[in-house]
DNA sequence: GAAAAATAACGACACGTGTCGCAATTCAAG
DNA sequence: CTTGAATTGCGACACGTGTCGTTATTTTTC
């Protein structure tokens, strides 16, 4: 059935040829406005501009595409929307193209979806893919082959190493290395690793941040990191903080100072830490990575690394979008961010007689009242 | 200067034309197997499909577009990405509409930039347009009509009260009334407000709910609820809710309970509470809501109302393809979803003596060590 | 007022797809 | 081998846009 020809509005303005019936001019006159093409008269150009206002007409997109236009979309990968770290960066990188009339299509990309996600954005011939996060090294670099044949630009968002990738990310072995040698300054020489493991390059980064600033300290690096081989059985960051604080506050020589493969591991571990009678920072010192808004949600505040996001993402659009309509296959490019490290109260001096001093030692000292 | 001509590699294929030379069929027989058609032999669509594999060929949807069909494109509006329960209400209807093979269309919406977004989804052609979270009722309202005014589907996830508007929303009279007699079965009957206030209907629906529930025990509202009237400097609701519990707690004939707008403010609440010498729950309990992760980072942990936000988007998403294709134009439909209050630590018995109990009193009784 | 210059109109084509009618070919059955 | 049925091929059109060369009209200039 078809609705009631109502002439109370305008019929619908669907095409160019429409809104240009609508102005009294030539399509090809309102093309030339739409474009920004010399050789109209200003007050023909206000006038199209004023209707395009009344009206709300839009040119349909797509079509402009077909004629062999870019489509001025770009395809963002996520691991997960959920992650607040990956999100920020994608809230910024996507602030950024939206300042630079570029659409960005978010796909959360789950591991194995790569091929179909993939399809999908060449469906819709994007300009360019940005992989953000974390993914299967190996399904990403199989990724970043495809785009490569596809002569398609791609950026790879804080994952490094992954061969032949344009990649972007936070300097972790600096991080690292400024974290560490702010606790060796507080006389802390034993430090504990809090869910830094697994055959990441982003973890072997961190270790190695570590070690050079203990080498540079005249320390040995196999005597000073200690870590646990304790499976993350919950796959909950939180849970597994205080599980592994659990275990290392056992230990009767265990380490003054813990490094967190992130903040809310951070967080874990300090409620664990405190609910066994170890105060923080006096008996032991935590750091955190992210510097995410828990940091300053617990007592004390964490001490973390920032990520300098923001920063991080304008330099993420330039380097996308620089790369669109260039010939392309040069070599793949690494850029490195330099971190932040923020200090709050979660680290403090190294606690003066730590020789010996199990749980039970800490425990007589303070008791923190519980319900 | 153009690519040297390596055969090594087959010609690009860029068309439903130049993919059917590749299988060695007709545009026509392939155009049938990728509309799913009858009238073809099983072995040849399989022969097809095979191919498609093998060069990783997609439609061009754009094009297909064109015919006039629709793009199974949706737009999605959202406040904020950083705001986590907007942000996990949209990573579960993404989820759920990439699974109806839609595409959502993920726009940051500032206040003001309603037309501009939505003048870009026009020009993308969406077939709906989603609004998640909270934005200037007026404006949100003018999008509507004009989404309404150019026939297309919209929906509206969690915001009450815009007029005409398609809209799922959480109950929030009823989850008020579950919290308000939980506390009321605990003995509570002194309420206090933080951070609920405001023009909003949100926040008329959870004064309404909390009302509904005195007024079923046989109390009045006008004496049981507090709120205070302090301006939020900050904008931060962590902090926010630190600021109200430190007034909160130099009011003599203070209340027993309190009722935070979402968990960052009931976190920054307890915090405060405990570091002036109130335990919780034992001097006062505190209720969060949209439970999210942090409430089980505090000590206690928070007591908060879940949204049931996975069940509620597979809802939106439902409703939001059901318009599509419909000649639209009823009646604005009103779906509530039923919360869940999950029971924490954060709240308890009303203590037994709270008459002229200042905070000089309870500092007495104990002290948390601070740094 | 006429010539020159500046604007605008017109018409046609290409882009990649879905669809449709009809012709050509292949296949299976008798 | 013949015949009818099942497949597949062919050609044309429409969708909305950008572009380009040519023509028509208006405005400006002398």
């Amino acid at each position: 059935m078809k609705p009631p020809v109502t002439k109370t509005t305008a019929p619908a303005i669907r095409s160019t040829a429409d809104f240009a019936r609508y102005v009294g001019l030539s399509r090809s006159a309102v093309s030339r406005v739409l474009n920004d093409q010399p050789g109209l008269r200003p007050e023909t150009v206000a006038r199209v501009r004023q209707a395009m206002e009344d009206t709300g007409f839009t040119v349909n997109v797509h079509a402009r595409h077909l004629r062999g236009q870019p489509t001025a979309m770009i395809g963002v990968c996520i691991e997960d929307l959920l992650t607040p770290t990956a999100v920020s960066k994608l809230s910024g990188l996507q602030e950024v193209l939206r300042a630079r009339n570029y659409t960005a299509l978010i796909e959360v990309l789950k591991p194995g979806a790569s091929r179909q996600v993939l399809r999908h954005f060449f469906a819709l011939r994007v300009d360019a893919v940005v992989f953000i996060g974390h993914f299967d090294a190996a399904e990403l670099e199989r990724s970043i082959a495809t785009l490569t044949q596809r002569h398609l630009p791609h950026l790879v968002v804080d994952h490094p190493g992954i061969k032949r990738a344009n990649t972007v990310t936070l300097d972790r072995v600096r991080a690292m290395a400024e974290v560490t040698a702010h606790l060796l300054a507080l006389g802390h020489r034993r430090f504990g690793l809090l869910g830094i493991a697994g055959p990441f390059q982003t973890v072997a980064d961190r270790l190695r941040g570590v070690s050079e600033a203990l080498v540079r300290a005249g320390l040995d690096p196999a005597q000073c990191m200690q870590s646990l081989d304790l499976p993350n059985t919950t796959g909950d960051h939180f849970d597994y903080g205080g599980q592994l604080a659990r275990s290392f506050a056992q230990i009767a020589d265990r380490p003054t100072a813990f490094l967190a493969v992130n903040d809310e591991t951070a967080v874990g571990a300090i409620l664990e830490f405190q609910a066994l009678g170890l105060r923080v920072p006096e008996d032991v010192s935590v750091v955190g990575f992210n510097n995410q808004k828990i940091c300053r949600m617990t007592r004390p505040q964490l001490s973390s690394v920032d990520q300098q996001i923001d920063k991080s993402m304008v330099l993420a659009a330039d380097i996308i979008l620089q790369q669109i309509g260039r010939p392309s296959a040069r070599r793949p490019s690494l850029h490195k961010i330099a971190p932040v490290f923020v200090v709050r109260g979660s680290t403090g001096p190294v606690p003066p007689a730590t020789h010996r001093g199990g749980v039970k030692a800490a425990r007589g000292k303070t008791k923190i009242p519980r319900a």
